[in-house]
DNA sequence: AGCACGCCGACT
DNA sequence: GTCGGCGTGCTC
């Protein structure tokens, strides 16, 4: 009899570790798959090769034995363990749980028997019939510069004592042909033998796409992995990548902890992307993840954007990211004089502070511009589309009474119900409460009660107004609430069959709109002056991309537009977008981090909390402030006072949160490590806290 | 987290 | 007399 140590799903605040031991007739190696006993029920679990957790009491005598071995599939590899054993250390939380949470929930349910046949049936299905080759055009002059500074590290794998190869930043304008560096680079490294990880944010992740790269490797085996997926459909793509038969696997977050073997390039599209960051359980950043899996398997890395993250762009200005930049759309010579930053969309920006004075005090200023309405009324004479966004949904973000003053505000949550026309209700973005709107003011009865602001929906009918020769079309969260929605209404702006489409910011991700020639942001005040440090950088990123919908090839672009309403046009960040000049706002972006002590300075932890009421929530982080205070690292870091959350509340339950921060990762690892083992006990003493849970690197405070 | 055991109200 | 409310407690 051995004894083994298996990792299981115990949650985080659960009194035992994820590490507990089992006894076994046969030896079995680190990554095996197991069914064990805990409790009263047989849990799925990991022979882990490491011993529980300093701390933790030792393991009983006794020990049960291991239910069975999930013997028909290969032990995960070394190296995933070590990605898993790194990203629970780093973001805090037990090896079980994050190693439970990256596998297929449904594979919790299989034994041994039902998992051979599985994986039986999924070798016997062969590869489809060679789809006609996806016919890989001519990198242009950039393209090939790039595939070349990435090629020799794919061709010569660094060897067991050589260094990992630097990762590399591509900063590719919309429409340079970033997938065509993607597809090429992973050509190389298939034809080696070796896999492919080539991640996409979650909304990126479009059939065009899938069908793109299914076309290029057509003798090759791909897995995708998304949110969309069903239960069924993500275990069989986990286990064609466990089973070692997938070459490629394409997919979210969750695909960087695909167990490949064989591993050989990994590329995270759009990796300044929010997506990457999980929001809830191990909130870990799969951009983060990636570069660590790849110097891990000493494999290169490829990030791509756009408008990187500035994390991202200050590692390559220090030289850690090597930087390779391609400005220049495909179909335009890089040679082109036209323009130092090649041919884009021209920004123009609408002052509608001054726009509202010339209407007069009495009128309400027109939704569109009327210079950007008939530049609009131009495109639909010439069969051009339209694209307006407005990144709020529903009618009106409030309801409100002038009599009395009432607002629409959830009774659950501290923020405002908004109203929607087409279904006449209020509902509440946060918890989803609903009820139909009231027909007079619940509080003083008065019968004259006014939306305030604009949605979508509003936006939407206003244009149809003020353009009654245009189809006017919405997509936004709402429009695209049923299974296939999204795609009808895309489908009609492909066709043709759209003039004009308003929409949330979910239309500017990822879709090549070939007729969309004018772009336009109606109001993006309210991210200038929002109170998280990022909002700029989001805003900037947001704004640049969907500049990038219009004319997404050089032909088109040349005439293209974007244009952005705003009350602020003298702000800086709207100089940069009119120059098309990413890297001056970024410095611009980081010279203020830099002062202010942010990152990527500085590194920073989340500590939430919530409960019923809000005193609970706040005593909880005042103690473990105080206890964090007590240990001999505590003089490396700052621990500020607990605050609101940004919502306080959301479904009834008040949210704290408190700011740890400091300008040394190492010191705040350490810091961490003896923290967070003092939370479960704090917890179990402050009756009433609902949820805690401790946020590595936040994306925003 | 599950999933038990454990003591107090309205039903065939 | 039972079925069942969810309050506390344990899981190698």
């Amino acid at each position: 009899m051995v004894r083994l140590t298996v990792a299981v799903q115990t949650p985080q605040h659960a009194a035992i570790d994820s590490l507990l031991h089992y006894e076994s007739e046969w030896s079995l190696a680190p990554g095996t798959l197991v069914r064990v006993p805990l409790g009263r029920r047989d849990v799925l679990g990991i022979v882990w090769n490491e011993q529980s957790a300093p701390g933790r009491s030792p393991p009983p005598d006794g020990l049960r034995p291991v239910s069975e071995a999930l013997s028909a599939l290969a032990p995960l590899p070394p190296a995933w363990c070590e990605l898993v054993r790194f990203a629970a250390a780093y973001y805090q939380r037990s090896i079980g749980e994050l190693a439970l949470s990256a596998l297929p929930p449904d594979l919790r349910k299989l034994g041994n028997v039902a998992l051979e046949r599985r994986l039986n049936r999924l070798a016997a299905a062969t590869l489809p019939a060679a789809a006609p080759q996806d016919t890989a055009p001519e990198p242009t002059e950039e393209q090939a510069q790039a595939i070349a500074a990435l090629l020799p590290a794919i061709e010569a794998p660094a060897g067991a004592d050589a260094d990992a190869p630097p990762p590399v930043l591509l900063h590719g304008a919309t429409g340079s042909g970033k997938t065509e560096v993607y597809l090429r680079l992973a050509a190389e490294a298939l034809a080696r033998g070796r896999q492919v990880l080539m991640m996409v944010p979650e909304i990126n992740l479009t059939p065009q796409l899938l069908q793109r790269v299914a076309e290029r490797f057509p003798r090759h085996r791909l897995a995708s992995q998304h949110s969309g997926m069903t239960p069924a459909q993500r275990l069989n793509a986990w286990l064609l990548v466990a089973g070692g038969q997938a070459d490629i696997v394409l997919g979210t977050r969750l695909a960087i902890f695909a167990p490949l073997s064989r591993l050989g390039l990994v590329i995270v599209d759009e990796e300044h992307d929010a997506s990457y960051k999980q929001q809830e359980g191990a909130r870990y950043s799969a951009r983060d993840l990636a570069v660590y899996r790849a110097r891990l398997e000493k494999v290169p890395v490829l990030l791509g954007s756009a408008t990187p993250s500035l994390e991202s762009w200050q590692r390559a200005i220090e030289g850690r990211y090597r930087l390779l930049r391609m400005a220049h759309r495909v179909g335009e010579p890089a040679s082109d004089a036209g323009s130092a930053h090649g041919h884009h969309p021209v920004v123009r920006i609408i002052d509608t502070a001054r726009l509202a004075a010339a209407g007069g005090p009495k009128t309400d200023p027109p939704v569109l511009a009327p210079p950007l309405l008939a530049a609009i009324e131009q495109r639909i004479a010439r069969g051009e589309q339209s694209l307006l966004l407005l990144n709020r949904r529903g009618y009106a973000p409030v309801l409100h009474c002038p009599d009395c003053g009432w607002k629409s505000e959830c009774p659950h949550c501290s923020a405002w119900r908004v109203f929607h026309k087409a279904d006449r209700t209020l509902r509440c973005h946060h918890c989803s409460f609903t009820e139909a709107v009231p027909r007079a003011c619940p509080v003083c009865g008065n019968l004259d009660i006014h939306p305030i602001g604009r949605g979508t929906e509003k936006l939407h009918e206003q244009v149809a107004a003020a353009l009654p020769q245009a189809r006017v079309a919405r997509i936004d969260a709402d429009s695209t609430r049923r299974a296939g929605e999204l795609s009808a209404q895309l489908a009609a702006v492909h066709a043709g069959e759209v003039d004009v489409l308003v929409g949330t910011q979910m239309v500017t991700k990822g879709h090549d709109f070939r007729r969309i020639t004018l772009v336009a942001a109606v109001n993006p005040d309210g991210a200038l002056f929002a109170g998280d440090f990022r909002a700029p950088e989001r805003l900037f990123a947001l704004l640049l991309q969907a500049a990038g919908r219009a004319g997404r090839d050089a032909r088109a672009a040349a005439a293209s537009e974007m244009w952005v309403q705003t009350a602020n046009p003298q702000h800086p960040l709207f100089d940069a977008l009119v120059r098309h000049d990413f890297e001056s706002f970024a410095n611009a972006q980081l010279a203020q981090r830099q002062r202010a002590g942010l990152p990527p300075f500085s590194h920073l932890v989340l500590l939430r909390a919530e409960a019923r009421e809000a005193d609970v929530a706040q005593r909880f982080l005042q103690a473990a402030r105080d206890a964090a205070l007590n240990l001999p690292l505590a003089e490396g870091a700052t621990f500020y006072a607990p605050v609101p959350a940004p919502v306080a509340k959301v479904a009834g339950f008040e949210r704290r949160q408190m700011l740890v921060e400091s300008v040394n990762r190492a010191l705040l690892q350490r810091l961490l490590a003896e923290w967070t083992p003092l939370l479960p006990p704090l917890r179990a003493a402050h009756k009433g806290i609902a949820r805690w849970a401790i946020d590595v690197d936040p994306q925003a405070i």
